[in-house]
Order: structure tokens, then C-alpha cells, then sequence
DNA sequence: TATGAATGAGCCTTCATTCAT
DNA sequence: TATGAATGAAGGCTCATTCAT
């Protein structure tokens, strides 16, 4: 299967250099990233680095967005558990709240908003891009998991959407002040403690009636 | 006085220089900015700025922190308001979230984080001294309001600095995400709802029991 | 006859390389063109090209001398019609030197001429060689019947390589500069006059006495 | 005289620079010129190239015009001395003749040309304002003169504008022919037969009747 | 002190050329 | 044999920084 092998051989070369440029760019910026750099990253040479994807800001383009992909896929794949709430809805959210923490402050999403909000000027687009599949998306998918625990009288009535976004707001906001905006790792019990915190005053806020 | 005048001369040439230094660095990010431009937006010429400033970085690191501590001082002038809080604790409240609102989500906070974020590897400290002077200050300071109105019985017993932290994410966190991450600018009636919202939650979540 | 047909094959291909190169050289200058150009218009890979003439230089090299050789021919026809030159002299002189301007101003000759002396310093040898064809050749030739002529009483007594020399002057020189330096087409009248003023003035100087 | 020393050592390093761009552009063709050897020829840095002309092009540009400019001046000077033609007309011409030889075939004039059309493409206008100083200026001031001698009953009438091309043109041409298109220099004696021989031919062609 | 001019270093990008299929 | 993909080398241009006035 020669065709296949080289397809794949292509496929993955671009892949690589995606995921250069992202560890790259997220390491030293955009304009202090080398391209040699990335491509050396990549373990290739410049030119192929060029073959695959014209420009830098293209490479910056491409790198960002396929980064945001993956993130856009863990979060989404946390929000699910909310489905099945089971008997516990406090231990669940805490769960949740503990997983969502994970991916929003983890290196990936924290170099995607970093990157992305720093090249703001640059790129004008690519912030709302970045921030709609990092946050928006989770924050959606929230939303439709408390409608239905509202519906179902373990939350009282409210705004699906504005409980979803004071939900993420009160777990990623101290996160970010307890990380000091990501200058320190948090610990996992660090990370606990945050999320449990959120989901209690989440709670006392949202309690039914 | 001729000393006099031309020290203050001196200085205000610096505060020039400093001045235009963050519009331009806020413009367009620290690598992009030239010197070239900050002096011609200071109206001096480019060794003058060396002369003031020794280096790009140097200026950077004092046009940043200087930004800092115009924001800091407003923000804390804000939180003093919650030391009469009147009878109407909610409306206080949302008076104070307002006001915050507007300066967090303000245009020099907004590049101020940016930057600070946008040049972490480059100026590892910044990103935490821009913090404490935007965020850090804040919350003690509010903290300090919220202990007393917890004492005094309006609001339930509770840590102070964690509720202080909570009720800034309450806020800023939604106007983030309304402001589509400064991309778009937020009305006075936007903020406004932001910030009702915030003390709504905030309350039920602390309200005495 | 498979062998003779692919040999044959081979051939057409190389020398639609040749003629696409040619072309590409003429439109861009040497360094300005790119063997990816070539190719295309060629309608190839780029390693054919490769397979087929080693390097770029040697792709110039030939693409150059091919045309050279086919502006040769040309030119060499022409001059066989002084050999009988008929009762009207000046008119057949007129004749000739029109289709002379022709070549020598025509886009191919022009190409040559242009190549050559724009590469002198690469390649020093070629500028010799095209002179040679598209020039020497054609002033030997003449060369030989204007002395046939002058034996026959037709035109004064003189050195005929001499009156050759002069001859392609009187009518290339002008060329030159009313067509601008091959900015401006000429058009067929005007081409026709500059043929003609230059057999009036040859024919005034080499008149018998 | 502090600005008159530092303007006039500006002036003098932006002379400088471009007498070597020319140097060197004449060497190696426009491709093959780099700036950084430019640079070098005219003992400044890269970037001082680029601060005083901005581009490669427009480096080029200049380069070239300011040769042109040069070239003109000579010519024209030549010409003059056709304005007092004394009672020899035939060794007058020849010493002009002589004296246009040199400059027409000199270094200067033939990088001039071969600049201008190896460039073609990329300064279409180029070209023109090259030919115009170097030919149609000359041609100009030599009509000019042969008018006079015509009126003056020492030449036939003629259309000076014609006589002063055909001039001209006997004299190039066949210049261009011995020196094989510059490759070789040719000896004094050499370029004075050439002179002689079109000044023969001419008068012969344009001696009153 | 403030400035016009000069510099050294470095980066993006391109292209002729060669593997591997 | 013909090609898609990869590479090594090189060049234009910019910019932070420093002299000399």
C-alpha cells in the first residue's frame, strides 16, 4: 500500500510540525519563535516547515486552531458526565468541577488563551475562535446539563446559561488567582479544594427553593 | 529656578516616554512595538528614550508597572466604598460591581494583563506584579469590607478572602465572556446586568442563614 | 517499434523543455526564472528537467544556443537571395534588408541578444557564441555576395567585410533606436523605411565611382 | 561649519554608496549583486545602504540613472566640437568619431546598456531613460551639428536627424562587432580604424553633390 | 542633554537540487 | 523514467542599540 504509506507519512509530517509550532509558540511567543526552531522541533528542515504550511502566521494559524481542537474535545467530553447526575449531586458537580479544572488550567488551554489574546492585533480573529472552543462551548454544553437538573428540581429555576457561566466563572476565576495566573502548578488537592469551594457557594446559590 | 524647571522637565519627559510607551506597547504588543514609534509618539527622538530608559526591556518592565499603579489605585478607591454600606446592602453592592466592572474591564487593565500574560517568558515576574495590582489588591482590600459586613450579621459566616474572590469572579469572569474577551465593547447597560447578576448570586450564596 | 517511439518520446521532451525554457528565460531574465516555471510550462516535473539537462546553467546554456541556431537559419536564407540579384539592385537590396530587420528586430533575436549580454558574467563564452549566429554569419554571408557584386561592377571596389559590417549597421542601428530599444513594435512601414534610408545611404557610398 | 561638514559627509557617503552599487551591479548583473557586497565596496554597513535608498530597486534605480547622468555629460561635450569644424571636416569628424568611440564602447556606457536590458522586465522604464542619455541625447546634439554643416554647404542636405543616426550607427556597430560585444577591449588603433572607416563611408554617402 | 546616522545580528523566505517511490 | 517531497544555502530586510555632534 505505497500510496497509503506516503499519505500517511505526509499526514503525519504535518501533524508534527502543528504540534512543533504549538510547543514552540507557546514556549516563546509568536514573534520569538523561530521558525528554524520549530522545524528543528518538528525534526525536519525549514523549507518542509514551508511546503506544508506557507507562512508563519499560517503555521500560527493552523498550530492555534488545531490545539483549540483537542481541548474543544476533552471539555466536551466532561460536560457529558453530568447526564447521569446519580444520587450525589454535589459529589458529581465536584467531579465535573475537578475535571473541568484540569483541562482549563492545564498547559494546553492556558498557552491557547495566552497566545491567542497576545496576538490579538495580529490576528484579530483568532481570539473569539480560541475562546468559543475553550470556553463557550464548555460553558453551552454546562448550560444544557443544569436546565435539565433545574427541570428536574434539583436546582431551582434560573437562566441555564447565566448558572453556567457564574458556574465556570467561580471555578476558573480562583484558579487562576490561586495558580497566580499560572506561574505556580496547582496541586491536586489544591485543584480540589478550588473546586469544591466553587460547587458549594454554586450550590447555596442554585439550591431549589 | 532653572534646576527645578528643567528636573521637572526632565521627569515629565519621562513620564512621556512611559506614557507612550504602553499605548504603543498596548497597540501592538512588545515585539512588534518599535522604539522607533515610541519615540515618535513621545516626540522625542529614539536615544532619548535609551537615554531615559537604558533598554526596550527596561521600558517595558516600568511602562507596565507604572500602568499598574494607576489601575491599583483606582480599584482600591472603589472598594473603599464598602465601608458604609448603608441600608441597602444589595444596591451597594451592585454599585461597587459596577464600578469594578469598569475598571477591570477597562481598556488599561485589559492590556495590562495582556501584555503581562503575552510576555511571561520574557519577564517572568511581571505577569505576578501586574496581578497583585489588578486582582491581588482587590480582593483584600474587598475582603476586608466583606469580613466586616459578615461581622456585623449581613452577610453569613464565612472566609472572607474566598468570598471575596468569589464575588470578583462572579463579576469578571461573565464580562469576559460578554465582552467577547475585549473584543467587543460592553454597554453601560451590559455592565450593569453583569453586575446585578454577580451580587444576585453572590447574595443568595451568602445571604445569613 | 516501442524503443523508437519512446526515444522519440524522449526527445519531443526535451525539447519542449528547451523551447519552455527558453521562453521562461526570455520573460523573466535568467536568475528571475524558476526551473518550477519551467517545468510547468513544459508541462513536467520539475526532475524531469533534472533528468534531462543536469542543471540550470546547462539548461540555459542550451535553451540559448537551440534558439541561436534556428535565428541562423533564418538569417541565412536570406542572405542567398542577393545571389541573384536581378536588374533593380536597390530594390533588391531593399528587399533584403527588410527581411534582415525583421529577424534581427524580431522577439527571438531580441531574447538572444538580451540573455547573452544580461549573463555575460556567468557564462562569458555564450555572448560570443549567439553574436556569432545571430550576427557574424550573417555579416559573412553578406559579406560574400556583396563581393560578388562588387567584382561584377555593381558597387564600388572595397573590402567587403567592411561594407557588410557597415551595411547591418546603417540598418540594425536605427532599428534600435526607433524601436526604442525593442520597447515599441515597429510597425511594417516603419521597418520599411529604415530599410530603405539605410540601402539609400549604403548605396551612395558604395556606388561606383 | 558643523552641518555643513556632516551634510556634506552624508552627501558624500550616499555618493559613495552608489558608485559602488553601480560597481558591483555592473560586476554581477542585478540578481547576482548583493547588497551585503555593496556594502562592503562602498565601506558602510548593510543598513546604511538601506537607509539611504530604501530598496534593492531602488538602489538599482539610482545607481543606474546616476551613471546615465555621467554618461550624458560626456557626450554632450563631445558634440561641441563639432561646432567649429575648422577647415578639415573629414579629420574633425574622425576625431569625433574617435573621441564617441571611447565613450559609447567605454565600461561605463556598456554596463549602462547591458543593466538596463538584462533588466527589462523588472524596470521597463528603465531602459528608455537609459537609451536617452546615452544615444538619443547624443544623436540629438550631433544633428544638431550636421545641420549646420549641411546648411553650410560642406555636407549635401540631408535630414539631420537621419545623418546623425546613420553616424552613429557606423560607428557603434561595427565597434560592437570588433570588440565581440565587449568581451574584448579594444586597442586605440583598432577603435581609430573603425572611427575612420565610418567617417569615410559617411562622407562618402553625404558629401555635397 | 538630545539627536541624526551607523551598525551587528538575526529572521523569514525562496530556490536549485536531490531522495524515495 | 517521472514525480512528490525534502533539503542546504543564501539573501533581503528590520530592529535594537551605539557613536559623534
Amino acid at each position: 500500500m505505497v500510496t497509503a504509506t506516503s499519505a500517511r507519512g505526509r499526514i503525519d509530517k504535518r501533524q508534527a510540525i502543528l504540534a512543533a509550532a504549538f510547543t514552540v509558540f507557546a514556549r516563546h511567543g509568536y514573534d520569538q519563535a523561530g521558525v528554524q526552531e520549530i522545524a528543528a522541533e518538528a525534526g525536519v528542515a525549514k523549507p518542509t516547515v514551508y511546503n506544508h504550511l506557507a507562512d508563519k502566521a499560517n503555521l500560527f494559524r493552523h498550530a492555534v486552531l488545531a490545539a483549540a481542537e483537542e481541548v474543544m474535545a476533552e471539555n466536551l467530553a466532561i460536560a457529558e458526565r453530568l447526564r447521569e447526575p446519580g444520587g450525589d449531586l454535589r459529589a458529581t458537580l465536584e467531579d465535573v468541577a475537578y475535571r473541568m479544572a484540569r483541562v482549563c488550567a492545564g498547559e494546553r488551554a492556558r498557552a491557547l488563551r495566552s497566545l491567542a489574546h497576545g496576538q490579538a492585533s495580529r490576528f484579530p480573529d483568532l481570539i473569539d475562535l480560541v475562546r468559543e472552543r475553550t470556553s463557550d462551548r464548555l460553558s453551552e454544553a454546562l448550560a444544557d446539563r443544569l436546565a435539565r437538573l433545574s427541570l428536574a428540581g434539583r436546582l431551582r429555576r434560573c437562566d441555564p446559561a447565566l448558572a453556567a457561566e457564574q458556574f465556570l466563572a467561580l471555578l476558573t476565576g480562583p484558579l487562576e488567582a490561586r495558580s497566580r495566573s499560572g506561574t505556580r502548578t496547582l496541586s491536586t488537592a489544591d485543584t480540589r479544594t478550588v473546586a469544591d469551594a466553587a460547587v458549594d457557594t454554586f450550590l447555596r446559590a442554585y439550591r431549589p427553593d
